[in-house]
DNA sequence: TATTGTTATACTCTATAACTATA
DNA sequence: TATAGTTATAGAGTATAACAATA
């Protein structure tokens, strides 16, 4: 009761809505659900992953990642692959229009949203950047840890 | 197009849902869905609020409140009341359960996902807990305003 | 035996918009 | 006219668990 971290999960928390809020709106008029979105965004810039990899980084639970990349996959905006060297895995990543919808809708959202940093200086980037670091390793330390070194690659 | 404020964006995002996968194991054990607790969580340590004041913190958008707000209230955790100066207006307010609910649920999703912070420092927590503010300040800056400050109570 | 992804079920949330009753 | 909440609709996400194929 009255525990010093709970003003800070309430301070995070309310900055998560906000910024929620900030975000949904545009997230919504690219046409995306959060959780495509969520996809999209997770599949940017990389090689693609496995399913299960998606899934543990969009807090997406398997049974329902099926669903919305089949979503995205009608939306052309995914493919996938069976993967060579464990073939009860599928390699899912963007496809060249899942690419261009990432090059635009992402910076459209992040840049909207980003407005409110515009007052920011180096300083107040470099101090927030720490302090979230900082944060984000305490609350992944807390997590149930699953490294999966995988070894196919 | 690697702007300063993706590295905070993204980390503030990595949070989020470190936090969300930390607490939501718990959220998910108490019974209650995310929208529910986050009713819950809202009523809380109030007198009770309108439907609208409801929506506004939760972001649930009215259309859905009225559902989440009927299955709570079949679960006999929260109870409406009509207001007296505005009739088209309801008060929503936890009942003795409700509040029950909220004092064992609460402190251990809180308590629970708070286990992370045990060796924050007072100066941690002092410097987190302002960096937060500002970040929700800055935040909240960027929504489109709506004080509605009442004169009924 | 354990893991990856699929399928099925039942429920909840979501956006949206038309509606009512009050203001 | 505008606002608070309701209702309806169609779609999407969710937890869960049983299942197939592969490891």
């Amino acid at each position: 009761m009255g525990e010093r971290f709970l003003k800070s999960i309430r301070l995070l928390a309310e900055c998560m809505q906000g910024y929620e809020r900030l975000s949904g709106e545009y997230v919504r008029r690219s046409g995306l659900t959060h959780a495509q979105f969520d996809i999209i965004a997770t599949l940017g810039n990389t090689p693609g992953m496995s399913y299960k990899e998606l899934g543990d980084k969009t807090l997406i639970t398997k049974g329902t990642l099926t669903g919305v990349i089949e979503r995205l996959e009608q939306k052309g905006l995914v493919e996938r692959q069976r993967n060579d060297c464990d073939k009860r895995s599928f390699f899912v990543r963007l496809t060249k229009e899942g690419e261009r919808t990432f090059c635009t809708v992402f910076p459209e959202v992040i840049g909207n949203s980003g407005k409110v940093f515009a007052d920011f200086s180096d300083d107040d980037f470099a101090r927030l950047e720490k302090t979230l670091s900082e944060l984000k390793n305490v609350i992944m330390a807390g997590q149930t840890e699953s490294p999966s070194t995988r070894d196919c690659d």
